[in-house]
RNA sequence: GCCGGAGUGGCGGAACUGGUAGACGCACGGGACUCAAAAUCCCGCGGACUUCACUGUCCAUGUCGGUUCGAGUCCGACCUCCGGCACCA
């Protein structure tokens, strides 16, 4: 009946899942009243085939919901789509297939290679985004937004892409390039729609100081992401030919209020209204309207933005410094950006570095005003670098002798006063645009009426379908323009004949909260009930690839703090733990067709199995770091489930006859008392690793082990050994099911086990066979190894100083030298310091 | 430039709050079984030196310092690699 493990995988494993499913083990909840667990891996985009990040990262998942579930919590598991977005549009383009026909085939081969993998997901709450029961809530969230201005209509100038024809977010731009087809993004201007995320910024920055559960680096990229910054708007009075200020003002934003005394001239961005107001007579307009159009050609963010030599030209406009009273000339140049602070600065080039090499390019004046504290005056020759860093201000006025510190308190106050300056924090987060000229993502929900203007779609007759009929080429711009159907639309407001919203929205609205939509997939009245959110929130673990860290990551966050000011959930931060495991590499580098290094899921599923797939790639690195694909490693994660067949199933119909020993059994015996006690020792390291650290291959590990000593065991077998047998083989079962679940239900079922070993609590710990009869005490001589001693645990330290004084070594190491001091911890090691 | 993370055998990696560095696995070497091979099992496996041998000594966690009875672990400076942001005023 037992047969090799090599012959007989494939078969264990399809039972086993055919069981779980037939008897819906895995969906939830099932034990109400336990307390929740939600477990949550990123949802998969369905292109068609798994990868191995995707085995990696649903692995790890699964382990933990597996093991969570065993110690008695209720777990939530769910698994779904982020089925909108471009691929399966350009694969209409390509072959002429359908996307939703595209998407959903995909859909179903990927959730049966879930299911081949043998992950316990609650099937019943699949979501897909691109289905309309889940998209007409994004639309619902876009109107409920809009109703509190927090989604608003812009023309912008925006990052294009030319060759996906679309429309990206900030963070879809890489270096100035397209995140997804690498091709240059330009400027270009268009009517979107943004959703207002710098309302949040505060809060989004604040919070990442309790998010303790998230690992550093992502927690300081959204820091940098949101790039908060401290500091004050100042209004510089604009004066006319004659000196006489005009009413108006250039109001810049600067950190550094204390060097004002050394601003000798100020800068504006090409795009900055004030250039309007530049004197009209004269050449110098024509050149700097030259000027201006060509800064404004090209995009905000490119790579070589910050190298590029910094370019600018005299507008003839002159400003008042409000605290010095001095005249300065207005400069516009590329390297002021229009997006951030107020688009204008006051430079400073004795404090500050692009200052500095701007005024020294045309020749302007250097002034500094901040000197080190107790270092000698400022310096006759101008710098040869900026002095950034705090110091004591000098020729500043009244505010000279002051601190940078105590500087910008008293300046900020007097300009408070005087009503030319206020304190301000800026961010350079941005709000996100969400338009896309794209077909296959969730329609606008907005009429445009001649008479109404911009009119939102009533929530009753919401969802928007999207039209299966679009024309798609690849050609053109939004292909839902070219559907009449579906832009001809009364406007609900008044009736009259209207034009429908073609852009779609960004899909990184669809991934924004489908975590609350699993909790309660099938509500058709709402996107999900409170009550029901608020028993499984926050997410206790999320994992996911790194490269979410600041869209995905920053965007479900702003979404959570919406939803709970909207009164949907008390959620404010969705995510407890976050975990984002390493990349799965192949000769050192990511596994990706065009380097032809693809490990296929399926194929090492159909040679090894899924157990041995996943138990290496939990085993050959923890999750947080890249794992180097290595089939010799698989091989040998085989051969550790091949042996432990090979022990326990020859013997598994005595065992599963024989009793499990009493508590105390086996303590006069060395050898089964030592067996014993590193069944417990087991016990404790993995439920520890798995619980508190998340360390998956230590547990692994501790397993193997506890194997190892179980073949010493049975090596000089004796009557008698079936129930200390019996305990070792029931608890490498359940210790086994977070990592190889289907040979656990096999060993636990073949060891006579009732019910799913997924089902049964997890091993418990007994204190008692942790305590040894004999410790091992190290005994150091000034810090060094010398001796190991065995002594029972409560030998008094004088006798063990006796004993170890008596130890060859270690006397003569001690040699004639005198014993300064000595430090012992009880059981554990005792160091001699002689000198 | 700024900000994070990481440097441990031939390789992947262990070492919980400072306390026996190298668990476990891979690779490798030797042996057993076999006509042979595969599979399996046993032994060895950081380096240098030392002993006939049992052993023993020293060096070793990127580098250099420091704190400590004791440092892979803490502190300081530096080097290298990886990642993020990058004219953000």
């Amino acid at each position: 009946m037992s047969g090799d493990y090599r012959d007989r995988f494939d078969e264990i494993e399809r039972r086993w899942q055919a069981r779980w499913e037939g008897d819906s083990t895995y969906a939830s909840p099932v034990r109400p009243g336990r307390r929740p667990f939600y477990c949550l891996e990123m949802l998969p985009y369905p292109s068609g085939r798994l990868h191995m990040g995707h085995v990696r990262n649903y692995s790890i998942g699964d382990a933990v919901a597996r093991f969570q579930r065993m110690r008695g919590r209720e777990v939530l598991h769910p698994m779904g789509w982020d089925s909108f977005g471009l691929p399966a549009e350009n694969a209409a383009i390509k072959h002429g297939t359908p996307p939703a026909r595209w998407t959903e085939d995909n859909i179903a081969a990927m959730r049966e290679q879930l299911k081949r993998l043998g992950l316990s997901y609650d099937w019943t709450r699949e979501i897909a985004a691109h289905r309309p029961d889940y998209y007409r809530w994004n639309q619902w969230f876009f109107i409920k937004m809009l109703e509190r201005d927090l989604a608003y209509r812009s023309r912008r100038s925006v990052n294009w892409c030319a060759s996906c024809r679309t429309v990206l977010a900030n963070e879809q731009v890489e270096a100035g390039r397209c995140w997804r087809c690498e091709s240059e993004v330009v400027l270009k201007e268009l009517d979107q729609w943004f959703l207002r995320i710098t309302r949040y910024a505060e809060e989004l920055h604040a919070e990442l100081e309790n998010l303790t559960g998230w690992p550093d680096r992502v927690r300081t990229m959204q820091r940098n992401w949101i790039g908060r910054s401290e500091g004050a708007t100042v209004i510089f009075p604009v004066l006319d030919q004659r000196g006489r200020e005009t009413g108006d003002g250039l109001e810049v934003f600067t950190t550094r209020l204390d060097t004002i005394f050394g601003a000798t001239f100020c800068v504006v961005a090409a795009g900055h209204p004030i250039l309007d107001k530049a004197p009209r007579r004269g050449a110098p307009r024509a050149a700097l309207d030259a000027f201006i159009k060509r800064m404004s050609a090209r995009a905000g963010s490119r790579q070589d933005a910050a190298t590029e030599e910094k370019e600018g030209i005299d507008t003839g406009l002159k400003v008042r410094n409000p605290y010095s009273g001095e005249t300065l000339s207005v400069f516009v140049s590329n390297f002021v950006l229009m997006e951030y602070g107020t688009g204008a600065i006051m430079a400073v080039p004795a404090h500050d570095e692009r200052d500095l090499e701007f005024a020294r390019k045309y020749g302007l004046p250097i002034r500094p005003v901040i000197v080190r504290p107790g270092g000698d005056g400022p310096a006759a020759t101008p710098p040869a670098s900026a002095m950034v860093e705090d110091g004591v201000l000098v020729d500043s006025g009244a505010f000279s002798g002051l601190t940078s510190d105590e500087a910008r308190r008293r300046m900020g106050e007097e300009g408070e006063k005087g009503g030319f300056a206020r304190a301000r924090v800026n961010y350079r987060i941005l709000d996100w645009g969400i338009s896309r000229q794209r077909y296959w993502g969730t329609p606008i929900p907005i009429i445009y009426c001649d008479a109404c203007g911009t009119v939102p779609v009533p929530e009753k007759d919401l969802p928007v379908l999207l039209p299966a009929d679009a024309p798609l080429t690849g050609v053109g711009g939004s292909p839902l323009e070219r559907v009449e159907s579906f832009v001809r639309a009364d406007c609900p407001r008044c009736g009259a004949p209207g034009r429908r919203e073609t852009d779609t929205m960004d899909t990184f609205v669809d991934s924004s909260w489908y975590f609350f939509r699993y909790c309660d997939p099938h509500n058709a009245s709402r996107p999900f009930d409170p009550g029901i959110v608020d028993g499984w929130f926050p997410i206790d673990l999320y994992i996911g690839g790194i490269t979410h860290a600041t869209m995905h990551l920053i965007y479900c966050r702003f979404f959570s703090k919406v939803m709970r000011d909207l009164g949907l959930t008390g959620a404010g931060e969705p995510v407890r733990d976050l975990v984002c495991q390493g990349m799965v590499l192949k000769g050192g580098t990511a596994m990706s067709k065009s380097k032809g290094n693809i490990v296929d899921p399926d194929d090492m599923i159909r040679r090894y199995g899924a157990d041995t797939t996943r138990l290496f790639t939990l085993f050959a690195a923890p999750p947080v770091k890249d794992l180097e694909w290595d089939e010799r490693g698989v091989e040998g994660c085989f051969r550790f489930l091949d042996k432990i067949w090979r022990l326990l199933v020859p013997r598994a119909e005595a065992l599963a006859r024989a009793h499990l020993p009493a508590p105390s059994d086996g303590r006069d015996d060395p050898r089964r008392s030592a067996l014993r006690r590193k069944v417990h020792q087991t016990i404790q390291r993995v439920t520890i690793d798995i619980d508190k650290r998340l360390h998956l291959n230590t547990p692994v590990a501790a397993i193997m082990e506890l194997l190892n000593e179980t073949a010493e065991f049975v090596r000089e077998p004796q009557s008698g050994d079936e129930p200390f047998l019996k305990e070792v083989g029931r608890t490498m079962a359940l210790l086994l099911q977070p990592f190889a679940p289907h040979i656990s239900e096999e060993l636990w079922s073949l060891l006579g086990g009732e019910g799913f070993a997924v089902d049964q609590p997890w091993p418990e710990l007994d204190e008692d066979w942790l305590r040894e009869e004999e410790v091992e005490v190290v005994v150091q001589v000034n810090g060094r190894v010398r001796a190991h001693l065995r002594v029972p645990p409560a030998l008094p330290e004088e006798e063990i100083l006796a004993l170890a004084r008596a130890d060859e070594r270690v006397a003569a190491h001690i040699g004639g030298r005198t014993i300064r001091k000595t430090i012992y911890l009880p059981g554990r090691l005792l160091n001699i310091v002689v000198g």
